[in-house]
This record gives C-alpha cells, structure tokens and sequence, in this order.
RNA sequence: GGUUCCGUGGUGUAGUGGUUAUCACGUCCGCCUGUCACGCGGAAGAUCGCGGGUUCAAGUCCCGUCGGAACCGCCA
C-alpha cells in the first residue's frame, strides 16, 4: 500500500521524487503559475504548477475539496513560509490526476472557520478535516492507546460486556430496545457495565478494564451527552488506596504522555463533607481559591430580621469574599449575580463592599459588632466584596459553590495549572425529600466504611461509604469504590434502601446469587474518557471531543437520527404508538 | 419539565414598524508568472426557520411551533 504524509518532508528531502495524495485545500492561481495546498491528515504541502507543464489546464479546473494524486519534485522554495512546517519547501508537479471532485462547500475547510456549530454539525465529515477537529481524534487515540498500554502491563484484561442488558430502574433512564421475539419485552443499553465487571471479578478475571460506551437516557449539558464512553476498571482484592493508586499512576501515565505535564503523586485526597463546607461542590476546582467561608456565628444574636429568620430555622449564612474587586462591581453587575444565585434556589445575595465607608445591601443594617468579627474573621481590607448567602445548608453550599466558579471565569482567577484531586468518604446515603426516605447516593453495591457497617441501619445520615471520584479542573473525571463482597452486608445493604426480598430477587436476583460463590473482595472505577480529552485538549464541550456527537436534544442533526419508523417494523415488535406526532411540519 | 439567549443569500453578519434588505468571505466570468488571507475588474445569489395575530404597512412588535446554545431539575 502506497502512503505518503505530506508533513514527512523537508527541507532535507529537497530533489526526491514523490508522489502525493490529498485534497485541495486552496488553488492560488496567478495567471500562469498556479498554487496548490495539498492537504493531507498530516499537514499543508504546497505544490506548484508552471504553464508549461502538460497539466496546466487541468490544474486550472481544480476546485476546494478535490481529491488528487500527483508526483513531483521537493524543491527549496523561492520565498518560505513559517507558517506552516513545509514551509521550506514545494512540489514542482510533473503529473496530476484528479481522483475525485467535490461540489461546493457549506463552510471552508479552515482552522479559524465561521461556521457555527449547527452547521459543521449537519457537515460534521468536512468538520472532522479541519484541523481542530482532527487534532483532537488524534489526542483521543493516544490517550485511549496510552491507557491501553498502561493497563496491560500491569496485567489487566480488557473484556468487552454486553450492549444489550437487563433494564433497572434504578438512577437514570435507560435507552430501551424492543424485543422481537419476545414481544412486549424489551433490552435495555447500559448505563455503565458496572455488575457485568462485578460478576467478571466473580468469575476470576482479577483485573479487568474496556473502553466502554454507556448510555443514559437524560437531558444533556456542555460536559454530557446520552452515549458516552467510560473506561471501566475492577479489581479482585484491593482496598481503596489500591485502586486510587493504580488510577493515580495511571493519569500520571497520560498527563507526561500526552501533554509533558508532571503529577505530584500521591494526589490530595478531599473529605467529601469538606469538598461541600468549603467548595460547595463534590467536584471542587482547585485551580483557585476563594473558600466558602461560614460567617453564621457572627450573626447568631443578629437584628437583621432575615438573618435572623434563617437561624431560628436551623439554616446557615455563609460568604465568598472577592479581594480588591469591590469598586468593579456595579450594581447592575450584583443584580445579575443575585439572578445567578437564585437559580439555585437561593433567595437572594446579601454584599458587603469594604472600604473606610462600608456600603452594600446590609451595610445600613449591620452591627458595628458585627462589622468588626466580620473583617477579623474574613480579613477585610479596603475595596473587598463579600457576597453573602443564607438559607438551608444545601442551597448555600450549592449556590455559592456555583457562584464561586461563575466569579473565578469572569475575574479571570483561573489558572492554567491541572488540579488533580481524590473526593473521598462519599456519605453511603442521601435523604430524599421527594421520596421521604434515605436513598442511595452511590449504587447499592458500594461497600460502608468497616467502622459504618452498624450504621446502615440505625444512623443512615453518618455512614459513610468506600467511593472516591477523581476530579480534574472542577470535573468529575471518574469515580468508583470498593464494593460489598460480604452478603450479610449486602443483605443489610438492601434492607437499608428499604426494598422488599421481591424486589431484590426481581431486580438483581442473578447478581445476589453470584455474590454467593465466593466473590472475592474487590473495587473499580471508571473514568469518563470523554471529559478526560476535554481536559487534555482544552475544550469546554464534549461534542469537541466526539467524532459523531448529538445536540442538546440528543438529536444527531447529520444523519437525522432518532427517527420515524416503518408500520411494519413497529408491528413485528408489537409496539403501537398512541399519540402520533407529525415532526415534518 | 423550567429559565435565559439565538434563527436574515452557500457561510458568517448589519438592519430606531415604511430601504431596491447591509457588509465580508465563498461561488461564477474576465485579467494577472512567486503566491501563501494572492491581487484587480465584473456578475449571480434571500419565500428574513415555519404558522398565526396586531397594523394602512412586519425581517423588525405579540402568540404559537420547529431548530440551535447555556443553565436549573434530572444524570443511583
């Protein structure tokens, strides 16, 4: 098979014939000289076609996207071009034939294009050839081939589960698959091969992994799309520090790599309780600081009426303090970051802007006591902004949190450094208002903490559960635990979740049964490739990293996809749909 | 399910209720022998997403709908 990549050459190859393929990314014609980029998936090469060469004329009909094949000489060029890394060099073509024709474009192919995302989106094939695009599939196969390599030497087996699965109601919303022979019974895609690996550490293989594609049926954000793309890890006989360990190493592994970054190892482990006190968030962005700060015990014999409301209610009051950026701060800008916090169900944002007159929503109101604990404890100085929530404990943490990474953005305090960090003492269950009862926060299988086993039944806020999530950058890159091997403890496990013997033998009956065979200790994890390369490529938007991504709605606007189908196939499944609706007009 | 923003030639845009609907790139035609964002001259190209309403008059205002984006809910 013939290769060629245009990017190879050089100044060194100055006199070799070649012979090229590609398509015609520019034709630069001057009337008598004409100028091709010659783009292949390595790069711009510039040929040139004289006047007195057989193909002039042919050259003369090329146009953007034709696809070509010529020969020719690498000459040094007359005038260079920096721009690019042949810019040394040229073709002098002495045959051309045009392998195909392309009609014209929708967008240029180049890297600063205009197109919006829409657009390249119904186009995506001609995206892909652009270089943005491309050097991100790029980027995706080395850190997918880097994983690869890394977890076979340290002998695990990469083992592919299966895409049609047992539907469980459970977390989110499974994609369903009709079952033709068994009509009214369904498939259902899998959120994550998370009992399939379980049962393969049953079933001996010790250590396990597979690029795996998972797929949840719920609405989607700039980080998430309905088929996603997990590296998936168990391991038999390993406590948590072990599986930390092995994933730490391993995105060092990826970081030197892929981008010469180099990770202090072992990375900081976060209590999750902590991550909320101080952060907001169980995915805390460590890139940089501005703490949560609890001011609630400053204000406990306070006179300012909401405050006070708040207290007597059992709620917090809680700060950010943004240092020296006060007088940056309009009122207009406050308003908008008010909004901003009662999209989170706060019920508005108190300020305070220190300087030698204290001015802001609560400045009239505020004791002078009060003022005085406040600049000790925050460390006020002139021209500070303290911005002030209070309400119940989740929705300060939540909203400042939020508030908190929206400020760093527009302050522009992020730093460019990676911030790598372990979530670890996940709490085993959270309460659920909706339901009125303490519900999973993890899957069912996640193992207590030893010192919390006694507590799944009788202190469910206090127990705390062997789950970790590594974050990057303020994402959750991955998460996992060790899981419940013992099934007395799982027994509990069950009990505690308040599902009923029918319940569990109807929805994991073959999974409890395999726990029975000696299942030995074992965890996992899985990482989320698919923000993994976000990170490692430095886009904020998953479809960058994707080949072939879905829109907001989940609709793939190239291929159309979902779509209506045939009478006939929906009666063969046995499925009539009851509420047609007509998506063509 | 909810909130906010967006939809105008192929692409990206401008457009205080009355214009021949703006500009750039691209396309087509002509000229041009060292360009690389080639240059110069000319031309074609738009049911202003769709439906309804208000008005003497709607790209512009209102309602609905479809499509796109971000966020909340959701994602055990």
């Amino acid at each position: 098979m013939k290769t060629t990549n245009n990017n190879n050459f050089n100044i060194n190859n100055v006199g070799e014939n070649v012979t090229l393929y590609g398509w015609v990314a520019k034709k630069r014609n001057l009337g008598g000289l004409i100028f091709i980029d010659l783009r292949d998936r390595s790069g711009i090469i510039q040929l040139v076609i004289k006047p007195e060469n057989e193909f002039y004329d042919m050259a003369e009909t090329l146009k953007s996207e034709y696809v070509i094949k010529v020969e020719g000489v690498i000459t040094e060029r007359e005038s260079k071009n920096t721009n690019i890394d042949t810019g040394e060099i040229e073709v002098i073509v002495n045959n051309l034939e045009i392998l195909n024709t392309s009609i014209e474009l929708p967008f240029t192919i180049t890297d600063n294009t205009t197109a919006l995302e829409d657009t390249r989106l119904k186009y995506r094939y001609l995206d892909l050839r652009r270089n943005e695009l491309k050097t991100k599939m790029e980027m995706r196969h080395k850190i997918t081939f880097a994983i690869r390599e890394y977890l076979n030497n340290l002998n695990f087996l990469e083992i592919e589960t299966p895409i049609l699965c047992k539907s469980t109601p459970e977390g989110a919303r499974d994609y369903l698959v009709p079952s033709r022979v068994f009509n009214g019974k369904f498939y259902a895609l899998p959120q994550s091969p998370q009992i399939f690996k379980q049962l393969l550490m049953v079933g001996g293989m010790e250590r396990y992994f597979q690029i795996a594609k998972c797929f949840r049926d719920e609405d989607l954000r700039a980080d998430r799309q309905p088929e996603f793309t997990q590296v998936d890890m168990e391991m038999s006989f390993v406590e948590e520090e072990d599986v930390m360990n092995i994933v730490e190493n391993l995105m060092a592994y990826i970081f030197k790599k892929i981008k010469n970054v180099d990770l202090k190892l072992p990375l900081r482990r976060m209590k999750y309780d902590d991550a909320i006190e101080y952060y907001g968030s169980d995915k805390p962005d460590l890139r940089f600081d501005m703490k949560i700060q609890n001011i609630t015990e400053i204000f406990k014999n306070t006179e300012i009426s909401f405050f006070k409301d708040i207290i007597t209610n059992g709620g917090i009051i809680n700060c950010l303090v943004v240092k020296n950026s006060a007088q940056e701060f309009s009122r207009k800008d406050i308003d908008k970051l008010t909004e901003f916090v009662k999209s989170y169900k706060a019920k508005g944002l108190a300020y305070l802007k220190i300087d030698k007159e204290v001015t802001g929503s609560i400045s009239k109101v505020i004791s002078e006591t009060e003022l005085k604990e406040l600049k000790e404890k925050l460390n006020l100085e002139d021209n500070d902004l303290v911005l002030i929530v209070s309400d119940k404990y989740n929705i300060v943490k939540q909203s400042l949190g939020a508030l908190r990474i929206h400020l760093a953005k527009k302050l522009n305090l992020i730093s460019n450094n990676y911030e790598l960090l372990w979530v670890v003492d996940f709490p085993s269950f959270e309460y659920s208002e909706e339901e009125n009862r303490y519900v999973a926060c993890h899957h069912p299988f996640t193992a207590p903490k030893d010192s919390d086993v006694d507590k799944l039944l009788t202190d469910k806020a206090h127990c705390y559960s062997k789950a970790y999530d590594i974050v990057i950058n303020g994402y959750e890159a991955g998460g996992g635990s060790i899981r419940i091997h013992d099934q007395e403890i799982q027994k509990k496990m069950f009990e505690a979740l308040e599902l009923t013997e029918e319940q569990i033998q109807e929805k994991f009956g073959f999974f409890v049964e395999a726990l029975k065979y000696g299942t030995p200790p074992h965890g996992g994890l899985a990482i989320g490739l698919d923000r993994l390369v976000m990170l490692l490529t430095e886009t904020e938007n998953i479809r960058d990293v994707i080949a072939f991504p879905k829109t907001a709605s989940a609709n793939d606007l190239m291929s159309e996809c979902p779509n209506v189908v045939d009478e006939a196939q929906l009666k063969e499944l046995g499925i009539k749909i009851e509420e047609k609706v007509d998506y063509d007009k």
